[in-house]
RNA sequence: UCAGUCGGCUGGACGGCCGCUCCGGCAUUUCACCGAAAGGUGGCCGGGGAGGAAAGUCCGGGCUCCAAGGACAAACGGUGCCGGAUAACGUCCGGCGGGGGCAACCCCAGGGAAAGUGCCACAGAGAGCAGACCGCCCGUCUUCGCGAAAGCUUCGACGGGUAAGGGUGAAAAGGUGCGGUAAGAGCGCACCGCGCCGGCGGCAACGCAGGCGGCACGGCAAACCCCACCGGGAGCAAGACCGAAUAGGAGCGGCGCGGGACGCAAGUCUCAGGUCCUGUCCGGAUCAGCCGUUCGGGUAGGUUGCUGGAGGCGGCGGGUAACCGGCGUCCCAGAGGAAUGGCCGUCACGCAUGUGGCUCGCGCUACAUGCCUUACAGAACCCGGCUUAUAGGCCGGCUGAUAUG
RNA sequence: GCUGCCGUAGCUCAGUGGUAGAGCACUUCAUUGGUAAUGAAGAGGUCCACAGUUCAAUCCUGUGCGGCAGCA
């Protein structure tokens, strides 16, 4: 998984489109390139102290590690914001809100990948 | 057994599936991908992978750079009983002094207020080399009453004595007792306290006993200050190496040369700067621009610093102890938008609820279900401390009370 | 990593070792036919928390908590 490292590719993420869920708020940029997919985590200060920021981040990095690679394009940057509730919900019920997210994200996708 | 106090340890266990990162070995090693480059990523096997506080950043060091001839001082900041430990410390150990507790034990901190400056509100008569408000006593005068008188007694005024008692205050001119006195008072005596003197014990802080002095010297220096000791500054984003584009610097080569007027333009006319060769004139070169190329510095970026160390463990010796010495043995995290994880199963512990048993009751115990899968909390150059947070569990020393033998 | 500042009434801020104030806001009354303005009176505080120094702490010292800002 390519990971996002760069403030600039953040802030740059930042503008594209939003989802938000309960766990977390996913957002998604479409780049110049056909480069493979890009992942970026943000956790904010305000979540909790850095034991619950970094089990945070370790849940939402293995739901994306999980999730079917086919929901996600290439050449898209993605950041998953971490919420506070991504402490508490269960494993399985945050793999199910990360495909919704994504077949909100790309309505035109939903229709191909159902064809195929 | 109960209550207390001090110290130490621990901080879930086992297994399955899927991942991350570092190290070693093998393979690839003119390979593939990303990048302009520096460099980075990519396979298989084996091994390692958070803490007692990793935290707060309150101190002390190592390491690195900067500054500085050396030492001392000034300014500023810090520390402060004595001795020891240590690389060092504001830390630790042992002892001294004061306070608290029946005790085990706990808490506090230098000297100087007779070097100087300053503060001590309110209350109170008097608060800094301080004081007679009430009171007590004496004398004179007056007044009430008793009395034959001497005298006693009551009210008041004035003068004086007095620091015992009351009252104020955080603090009131050493404290307690006896004597003494008109009443009192270190006025005298005894004990305690304080000061001075020399003696003894102790490395020292200090302690012990003795003599002398009738007491002179209130508190605050976490108020300024004096004394002694310590401190040059910055911090791994330190520092070192590699190193685009753009801008700027230097060298070389080529082309070109400033201002004004007129003109659509080509061009024409006119005026002319700095430096050098020459002091002046003339003449010449060159600079006031562009392009190319080379060089050095250096930004983004990359690599390194980066973990073997005042290291851990075991037993031995020295020391009351902190700690030290030597021996054996082990290698034990190194990320970089930041790895050390995610999901699941079984068990242990804990909590809650229900049921059964024992019990007057508190409660104890067995089973079932559910919850937390543990509290506090995540390395960021590395060590020694301090402080703060912390569910539950275990071990040991000591003290007091009670019971039994 | 290093450094500085702040925490006081509902809000914005003073303050000093001796029982804590200002402005706005709030309540009541007066004024007006009524409202505003104005005038008078009043209420409201763990001085961030815990220890220590002091006779006495919002102030001095230490520790902790929270917030803000700066440097590399």
């Amino acid at each position: 998984m390519e990971r996002l490292r760069q403030r600039a590719d953040f802030l740059a993420t930042a503008t594209g489109t939003k989802v938000p869920a309960a766990a977390f708020v996913l957002q998604a940029r479409k780049r110049s390139d056909e480069g493979p997919v890009r992942f970026g985590f943000t956790v904010t200060k305000k979540i909790g102290n850095a034991v619950e920021r970094n089990r945070v981040r370790r849940r939402l990095r293995e739901i994306v590690r999980h999730a079917k690679a086919a929901r996600m394009c290439a050449g898209h940057d993605y950041v998953l914001i971490g919420r506070r509730a991504a402490l508490t919900h269960t494993f399985a019920r945050m793999a199910e809100e990360f495909e919704a997210a994504l077949r909100r994200m790309h309505p035109e996708w939903q229709g191909n990948t159902s064809i195929a």
